[in-house]
DNA sequence: GCCAACGTTGGC
DNA sequence: GCCAACGTTGGC
């Protein structure tokens, strides 16, 4: 099992919106980044992912699950993008600030730290355990 | 609100 | 195929 991270704005689609989709989930939609598209690509039925809230929060807030393989995007006619279907699991109880993770020196090679602006991406099972841990999970 | 970093586009 | 121009993202 792989894990990743996926990026959203809180404002346009937020923690909230993915937990009250329930388990039939909902297409991670809307990506125009190729290497955003690779990685939701590889992804498979089962592997798990942080939610991150960008801006304001810059937080991991919840954790998801990948119930569907990459598939085209419903919302563009371009069969150049794809993404992938997920649904919630839990919420982090106390939410992992960007300024924590950048803190530990452990998590300095992290993908959010080195290319922020990447909207999906892949997360060792290491980083995984200590983002968790520090989640309080 | 600003600006740096990055990716994409299009002219040559 | 190169590179300048432009648009977008996201931290600060």
């Amino acid at each position: 099992m792989a894990f990743w991270l996926f990026k959203s704005e809180p404002n346009t689609w937020s923690w909230q919106h993915q937990i009250d989709k329930g388990d039939a989930g909902e297409e991670w939609d809307g990506v125009r980044n190729y290497q955003a598209r690779n990685f939701m690509r590889e992804m498979a039925v089962g592997d798990r992912g942080f939610f991150y809230h960008s801006l304001k929060e810059k937080s991991v807030v919840g954790i998801v699950e990948v119930i569907a393989e990459a598939h085209p995007d419903s919302t563009t006619d371009d069969a150049r993008w794809e993404c992938v279907d997920i649904k919630a699991v839990e919420t982090v109880p106390t939410p992992v600030t960007l300024e924590a993770i950048k803190a530990d020196p452990r998590l300095s090679e992290m993908v959010l730290v080195k290319n922020s602006r990447l909207s999906v991406q892949p997360v060792t099972e290491t980083e995984w355990k200590i983002i968790c841990e520090l989640g309080g999970l």
